[in-house]
DNA sequence: CAGAAAATTTGATATTTATCAAATATTTAT
DNA sequence: ATAAATATTTGATAAATATCAAATTTTCTG
């Protein structure tokens, strides 16, 4: 059932059967319906979860607009990621925009298995670093580019979102008006 | 010599005694003066350097202007990130704002360390969390905020910048322009 | 210290993007 | 299939920020 977390985690390193056993045993598996919540704004991230299929989507509010910090599709994990890791109450609301899937483990779980299958930090170790480096590459381009090439970059990287997120929520993820990336789009379909 | 470091990491994790010998040996130290270069673009991140004393400044170049993207100073840890986690040609620069002392250690040494003393895999886990944490962080701030609140994030949260850089590299890691930087502090001199 | 270089500020103007308002198109629920 | 809700586009205008030019201030170097 949760054959794809585990298959994905022993790629980053292999795990051995008895944590493999460890992990199945203390998987939670959780279904959303679009426009469930996962996270509400003021709850603690207890859990961090591994999305096996489905799209969710990740806000804050600010006045009352909503800005999309992140989309989260199949195979990627997912935390608020400040609410997770200090287990403090999270600024950020997570909510399904499709059909969701999901397998998670409950961070004082994941506390455990680090102490006591040392060889689990190798791979929490790497999969850290793999967001780290996404991270990175968005507050890159978020400074480097102007509207126009944040919204190409992001056709170029994750095309499929574009087709499966509303407008809306991408322009707020790009940091730019609902009205403007229209703007935009027309002008690179006339170009 | 690299007490500073060895207590650091210390306090993440306690390191065995095989462990701190084997990190000393290993360590090498690099002094740069005021405008010596860490790393240039194109060159491959090969170490991951402490910084005991001193500023550096992280910068890629955009058509002809330089574009900030990190300043790190005492106690931080400090990659061009992508470069080093994929030891790749870095698109970034590195460059010492002041006069430095920093103790670095090789990817390879790095690689072994991780692999022959696993529990090292605690202390990277924790310190790539530490710094995935603030890059989320820096990136909510660069979508969710104007210039002017950009600004004054940064000089509630590191005022000292303020003191020891530049302002046109301040603008640019603000992602604004070193005049609208400008007005917008004299803007809040009269306010 | 003097001159040069670098940093900062200020002004005029242009460009980009946001805001407000409304029309049109698409999707969803009954 | 139809009405309601949601999403997208378009237009007019305003606000924020960038650009270009130059003056002034500060820092560095010989």
């Amino acid at each position: 059932m949760s054959d794809l977390l585990i298959n994905r985690l022993n790629a980053v390193h292999p795990l051995s059967d008895e944590l493999t056993v460890h992990l199945r045993d203390n998987l939670v598996t959780r279904e959303l319906l679009k426009k469930d919540y996962l996270l509400k704004r003021g709850q603690v991230c207890e859990y961090i979860y591994f999305v096996e299929r489905g799209l969710l989507r990740c806000f804050y509010e600010k006045n009352d607009e909503q800005i999309t910090s992140w989309f989260m599709k199949e195979e990627d994990v997912i935390i608020a990621v400040n609410s997770f890791f200090n287990q403090s109450p999270s600024e950020e609301n997570i909510v399904a925009l499709e059909h969701t899937l999901l397998h998670g483990i409950h961070f004082e779980q994941l506390q455990e298995i680090y102490s006591r299958f040392i060889e689990f930090n190798i791979v929490g170790r790497i999969l850290t670093t793999r967001y780290y480096i996404l991270s990175e590459e968005r507050l890159y381009f978020m400074r480097r580019e102007r509207a126009r090439d944040r919204y190409l970059y992001l056709l170029g990287t994750q095309p499929d979102l574009l087709q499966r997120v509303p407008l809306k929520y991408i322009a707020s993820y790009l940091g730019i008006n609902l009205e403007t990336l229209s703007r935009i789009r027309s002008d690179i379909k006339n170009s």
